[in-house]
DNA sequence: TTTCTTATCCCCATAAATGGGGAGTTAAAT
DNA sequence: ATTTAACTCCCCATTTATGGGGATAAGAAA
């Protein structure tokens, strides 16, 4: 009677794609009508999607789930939209949310639990892991926050596209010289970008910077 | 008429677990006989195991893929395994292989690789897949390396002590001259103890070193 | 006892990172 | 139209880090 919710997937891991598939085509009233493998795929796709939900995983390289929503935001697109992360990180979701996410849940949780976002976030309600609620129940019980408070100075405007890129690829141990060749830019410019993040951060050296990406959960 | 192939899984990742099964179950002739959620949950298992096939996640918190084969190694338990990696690196497929792995997959393929592997495998053979067989392509065309020099003894045992000591002050963005100072040793020493680590972690440089220190929960 | 591990130190050399300065282009915002 | 932000590139110099080799003393393990 009731029309399939069409869903679409974004995760640089193809096996974890094709296992949510696997996981979702066991559901009568959900469709997977494809998927992307990049941050730029999912934009491409959104301009002329029909789908009533997309389960965007955070950690992509090149372009990452943050800048999709905030791409989303800017171009006024609106997509229902679940987070699927590797961490629970209260930060993390308060940031999703300021960007319009709808839900979002852990790699850890069981699977079924996609199909309960799913169906929850169609449904207009937002759905979040039972593991990041227990986070967030700490920080809204023991501080109350503001929830128009929310965290204006987060990473990505610290910090310019670029440089997290640059980060991102200091964080997997590369090299200077690497990363010029990777970004397809000379060495000098990596070396500035490396002297602003040093700045901007506010760390010592190197290992801080991996450290800094870490707590901010953008590698 | 034939017996199916018994699979193990162990990934920290619940949905990927659960999509790898629902792949799985689309073939007659493997069942997926359980899993593990850590690394200690693997060793545990494997004490008893009847299963053919272990398809192990090298990125888990604590006790990882590494550490996991090098235990089976000391105990001479001999499970036929296959390495799960969200990189393609071939310095890992290379400790893997000096470690006892008898396939090495990449997160990015296809999902039906994992069937071909899991079969391959369970028939006596390795298994790679493309993307990181185009890498060893190019270093063993390369550079030819003599198969019986592989890493055996660059990758020895875990950290002692002092080098736990001086991992955990790299990470606090401590350098060199730095560590000398509050260790109360020279910096020839400090030296010493980088170039171990970095051979016994097996990472690139200190920021690998700090990830490494993170990922198993040294910081 | 002999071997192995750990902790300590040194030499050499090269590669990489840090820290300061300046500067041009483009695109967006005011 | 002018300012601003982001991205790009270069000079200089110094400090750190990496990579190879070797070495010694104390203590544990075989």
């Amino acid at each position: 009677m009731e029309e399939k919710i069409k869903v679409h997937l974004a995760d640089d891991h193809k096996i974890l794609i094709e296992g949510i598939i696997a996981v979702i085509n066991t559901e009568e009233n959900i469709l997977v009508e494809g998927y992307s493998l990049t941050g730029k795929e999912v934009i491409e796709w959104a301009q002329n999607s029909t789908a009533d939900i997309l389960i965007l995983d955070i950690n992509m390289p090149e372009l990452d789930g943050i800048e999709v929503l905030k791409f989303f935001k800017k171009k006024g697109i609106k997509i229902k939209t679940i987070i699927l992360s590797s961490y629970d990180d209260v930060k993390l979701v308060e940031e999703m949310l300021a960007l319009g996410a709808n839900g979002y849940i852990s790699k850890d949780s069981a699977s079924e639990h996609i199909i309960d976002a799913i169906k929850a976030v169609h449904s207009g309600e937002q759905f979040f892991s039972n593991s990041i609620k227990d986070e967030l129940l700490k920080i809204f019980t023991g501080k109350k926050v503001d929830p128009k408070k929310r965290p204006e100075s987060t990473i990505s405007n610290l910090l310019t596209a670029r440089e997290i890129e640059v980060l991102k690829l200091i964080s997997k141990e590369h090299s200077s010289p690497e990363i010029a060749e990777i970004l397809n830019i000379s060495q000098s410019t990596v070396d500035t970008y490396r002297k602003n993040l040093l700045k901007k951060t506010n760390v010592k050296n190197s290992v801080g910077l991996a450290m800094y990406a870490v707590k901010n959960k953008i590698v």
